[in-house]
This record gives C-alpha cells, sequence and structure tokens, in this order.
DNA sequence: AATGAATGAGGATTCATTCAT
DNA sequence: AATGAATGAATCCTCATTCAT
C-alpha cells in the first residue's frame, strides 16, 4: 500500500488541515510570524490550494481564531455553576487549547490598520465571553448594580489573562489552579465591597 | 575639537532618534510587524546607520524594551507605600508609558527560538518587577509565608497585564483606576484568606 | 430531451457570456493583463468552465478577436462607396466597436513568440480589410498602378490606426468627424499626385 | 584580468544599466509582459538592486519612457525646416528609437488605472510633440486658424503612429520614407483645403 | 456541459544584513 | 560617525492549466 499521493480531491478535509496547520504556527509565532510557506509546509498542500480555500492570510487567521473559540466554548461550556466554579473551568479550558488565547491576545496587543477581520474576529469573540461572565454574576449576586457587575466581568476576564501570561512565560512554575481558586474566593469579597 | 565634540554629540542624538522610532513601530505592530525600512523612515537615518550603532534588529528591539523599561520605573518608583497605594502607583505607570509593556507582552507571547536577547531583556525586567511587588507585600504582612507572598505578587502582576490588555483593547471605556482600586482592595482579603 | 436542448443552449449562452467578459477585460488590458480568473470573475462562470469551452487564454483572445472583428465588419459593411465615404464609415464602425481594434493593435505591437493565434488573427483581419480598402480605391481611381493602390490603402489604414489612437488618447476633445473627413478630401489629391 | 565581479559600487552605471534592460524588456513585451526579473536577468543586477533605484516597476518603465523620450527628441531636433521636411525627420527618428513609441502606444491604449505615472510620462511627452508639430506648422502657414493648425498637427501625428504601427506590423515590406514623403505633400493640400 | 479542487511556476515587492567608502 | 549601494532569501499572492467527478 502505497501513499495514496493524490487522494481524490476532498475539500472539507484540506481545508481542516489548513486550519491544523495554521492553528500550529500562528500560535507559535504571531500574525507576522506566521508564513503561508510553513503553513504549507506543516499541512502538505501547495500554498496556491491554501489560497483556494482562504481568500487571503488574514482571513485564514480569522478562520483559525474562529474554530479554536468554538473548541474552547466547548470545552468551559456548562450551565447552573457557582461564580468560582465558572473561573476555575475557564482556566481549565485555557490551559487545554492555549492557542486561540495566546494567538488573540497578540493580534489584540497590535496596533494597526490590517489584518482587519482576524482581530474583529478575535474582539468579537472576546466580547460574547465577557457578557457570559457577567450574566453568570448577575445570577449569583443578584443585588449588584450594572457598573458593578461590568467591573467584576472586567476583573474575571484581566484576571484570565493575566493568569495565562504568567503560564506562558513561567510555565508549570506557575500554579493556574490556586490562582484561579484564589480569584474565585476573592470574587466573592469584591462582590461584598461593591454592593456596600 | 569642537567638530570632534559636535560629531560625538550626534552619535548620541542618532542614536536615540532611532530608538524613538523603533520604539514607535515595535510599540505598534510588535516585532516581527518592525522592519528596520521602517524604523529607518520613521527617524530619518539610512538603514545604514541603524546598522553602525545596533548590531542587529534583535539588539535594536532589546534596547528598546531596556530603555522603555528604565523610563517606566521611573514613573512609578516611590518607597513606603502600602499595599494598595502600590498597585494604584503601577497603573499610573502603565498608562503613562504603555510602549513597555505592549511590546514586551507581545515578545512574551510568541514561541520562537530567535530573538533571543530582547525577549531576555523583557523576561529579566519582569522578574525584577515580580520581586519588588513581592517584598513590598512581605512587608505589609509580615505573616504571610514565602508561597502566599509568591501567589499574591503574581496575582497582582497578573492583574496588571489583565488590566492592560483590557484598556488596549477597550479604550477608556475601561475604567482602569477602579479596576486598580479594586484589586487592591481585594489584595487585603487575599492576604487574610491565605494566612488562614 | 427538452432537458438536453436546454442544456445545449446553456452551453451556447456560457460560450457568449465568456466571450463577452474576455472582449471587455481584454480590450480594458491588453493580452498580458487578462488573467482567466479575471474573465471568471466578470462572466460568473468558474475557470474549469472557460477551459471547457477554450483551449487556453490564447484561443479565447483569439476567438475574441474573430467575433469581435465580425461585429465590426458588420458595422461598417457597404457597397458601391467612393472613396471619401468608405473613410467615413470606417471611422464610424471604429467609435462603434473600439475593443476589437484597441486589442489588436496592443498585440500587434507586442513582439513576442507566444500568443501565436490571436495575434494571428488580427493580421489576417488586417490584411483582409487592407485588401478591401484597395479594392475601392483602384475601383474609383482605375488609373493607379498596383503599388500607388497598395500605397494609399497602407496610408488610409495608417491614418484609421492613427486616429484611433488619438481618440482613445484624447478622449471626445478629438474630433474623429473632421480627421476623417479630411483624411478622405486628401486621398483624392494623393491619388492626384501618384498618378503624375 | 578576470572580470571585475563587483566593481565599486557605482549608481549611475547601474541606474543606467537598469534602464537600458528595462527598455529593451518593455520595448519588446509591453507593460505587463515586463516582469522585474527578465530585467534583472537582462542587466546582471539582482532584483532587490532594481528595487534600490526604483520605488517600482511603474517607476522604472516611467523613467524608460522618460529617457527614451530624451534620446528621440535629440534624434529629430531641427530647426527652420519646413513641414514635410519635418515630417520625413520624424519619420527617420522612429525608425532609430522605436521603443519608446512602441511601448507608449501600449501603455496608452490599455484603460486601467494603476501603472499612472509610466502612462503619465507618456501623454506629457506627447502633448510636447504635439505642440512642436503645431508650430511648426503655424510658422509654414499662418493663414490657417488656431483650429485648423491643431487639426492637422493632429493629423500628422496620427499619421506617424499610423505608419509606425504599419512598419511594426509589416517590417520592411512597408516604405516608411514613401509614406512619410506621401504625407509631408498631402498636408499641404490639406492646409489649401482647409484654409479655403 | 460543467465544476470544485489542486498545483508548480512565477509575479512584484520587502526583508535583514553587509560592504566599500 | 555615517551612508549609498548591493544582495540573496523570503514575503504574500496570482498565474495558466489540469484532473477527477
Amino acid at each position: 500500500m502505497s501513499t495514496e499521493r493524490k487522494r481524490r480531491a476532498n475539500g472539507e478535509e484540506s481545508r481542516r488541515r489548513i486550519l491544523d496547520a495554521a492553528a500550529e504556527v500562528a500560535g507559535e509565532r504571531g500574525y507576522d510570524g506566521t508564513s503561508i510557506a510553513q503553513v504549507s509546509a506543516r499541512c502538505g498542500l501547495p500554498v496556491s490550494s491554501i489560497y483556494w480555500h482562504f481568500k487571503d492570510k488574514d482571513e485564514l487567521i480569522a478562520a483559525v481564531i474562529e474554530r479554536s473559540f468554538e473548541q474552547w466554548l466547548t470545552a468551559f461550556d456548562a450551565e447552573g455553576e457557582d461564580v468560582p466554579e465558572l473561573v476555575v473551568r475557564i482556566g481549565e479550558a485555557l490551559v487545554a487549547t492555549p492557542d486561540f488565547l495566546r494567538l488573540g491576545l497578540m493580534l489584540a496587543l497590535e496596533r494597526r490598520p490590517h489584518e482587519a477581520s482576524a482581530r474583529r474576529m478575535f474582539l468579537q469573540v472576546r466580547a460574547t465571553t465577557l457578557e457570559r461572565i457577567a450574566s453568570t454574576i448577575r445570577e449569583h449576586a443578584p443585588e449588584l448594580g450594572d457598573e458593578a457587575v461590568r467591573l467584576l466581568a472586567l476583573y474575571t476576564m484581566a484576571a484570565v489573562d493575566g493568569f495565562f501570561v504568567a503560564h506562558e512565560i513561567g510555565g508549570d512554575s506557575v500554579d493556574l489552579g490556586a490562582l484561579f481558586a484564589l480569584h474565585g474566593r476573592v470574587l466573592v469579597d469584591a462582590a461584598r465591597h461593591l454592593s456596600a
């Protein structure tokens, strides 16, 4: 059984292979550090085939973010939990699928006009997540005003980002579990401060 | 002889102009997004002059980070403050000189072998800052063990990073002051949790 | 069966749509400037369908020229006219279907080995036209020798080309009617010079 | 004496070599048919060096046209001649430096937004030439009104373009001398028609 | 009669860097 | 202390064309 060298054209699968490769590379090196040639080498399809499936690099990266976000959503999806639990679940999801956030943060930190759609996709996905955190907080602390809820949601999202960065830098010497647990407990105190 | 002096002075000046331009560009676009040609265009000196002052791109960016860190240190230097105050001061310094952290975070998030010195410079600078936060915490909560102090310092640094990211993304709709104040107060509760 | 007929009809229709699109694009940008992808985008049919109807780019452009020439022939077809009238009619036909000549001239000016059939098609079409002009001249000035007739025919064709170029460049600020009328009158003088 | 392989950097000469090569290639194949790689191969300098001397392909071709026009101007420069003589001189200059007009006509026939400067350069050069023809006509036929002079100048320029095209297509079977001589004589008749 | 997918070669342009002056 | 010129490798992307269905 020699390697099938031309398995009959299969768009779906090729698209998936390209996205897998692009997620890997972009997760490692960011937007500018990712070259189409690298993606091509990693997925085995020629450069021109990548352009058949995606209009340009920008759209490719946007698609990577979109798909990665869906995976991450699946990973931390859960209902009826209380706030500290939610925070911990987010943390777990992070460790499981870190490419999404790493790439997204890199894009968010950049200040440039291009790569519009990739950046936009991340910001949209982020807004969705923020809203979700806010509604969980609102459920569990109905006495808080809108401003306070928004502040706590922002605080939580910032903590998540910060923990992620710390873990990226410090590796396993950073105890993500302890950090998330601490933040979960602290949120309750913070809610008390704000409702007072 | 005065010509000599003039020349030397111009050397310093040129170096400064290059660093200014590089800080701007790299702050906007990250390491890969920054090209020597862009820096040249922005500072008005030819490309080859940049290479006269800096060995290569990596060293140029490292120098940008180093200088930017010194400016930032100056901005939040202060002694004898209590923990919440320290946190607030860090926040103020952030808003004042954001290039340093933005570029540093971009570098930290990337996963690649090269650009050794730029990245190393940022990590070193970051370790210094972490140690400083830790010692302030230790001073003000002598009852805490080393592990607890380290956790709180990490937590604080993560919060700073996260707030910064939130502000980069959300602009002035994100109330940095409120976030830093909240974190300052919350730290005290956290210390209580951990010493219990 | 009616399906059959429909399909066949669609085949014709598709061919026509492709030719229309190709004529537009090639008229605007010349042979090299025309890409199959552009033609595809402009006619709505996929690239591979264009290759189903035409062997390659060269043949497609040749077909464009051929069809365009037929349209132009129709536009200036007329019998028994005298020389100045013929010249004016050619001019009118030019303004009506300019793609043909514009594309043809571009091809004629290029110096390269490929695109054989497109270029050949234009040259052939041009030879036909030249012969036709010559025979009209011969009819109306039977006293002229072959050489003189050929010279006048060439002169006229050159004038047509030149007027066309002038109009392409200068737009409606170039009074084509006046130019053609002038050339028509001048031809009579020229015939006199040559027969003397 | 081995081939000097790196003769010390000489901007002027390199620029000239690039222009020579570009004129050759573009004269043969037009704007789109000319690739920077071909120019590089023909002049021996690497592609990136071409970009050191010229901002982009557009500017390179524009420079080719400009220089070529100057050569052509030199070739047909002369004072105090009468109209038929001027026409003949233009014809001689054409045969001597045909690249200029061939490339220019190709550009003029194209209808596209880009390559702005190359096209603009040709049109400007052409306007200069037209004005020059007009003033010679005015000198020798002072009785003509402005409109008539402009028409005759346009007619002459169109004839030149047309003769050129005829010669490009027909090669030496087209007797340029006879055509130019004929046009020269005919102009006098045309002037009579118009002043009547 | 038509088309989605694939593909290698080549397109223009920019890259970081070096070198002679 | 500085710079004009050069350079090979890499960048993103488009090209004409083919092939299995």
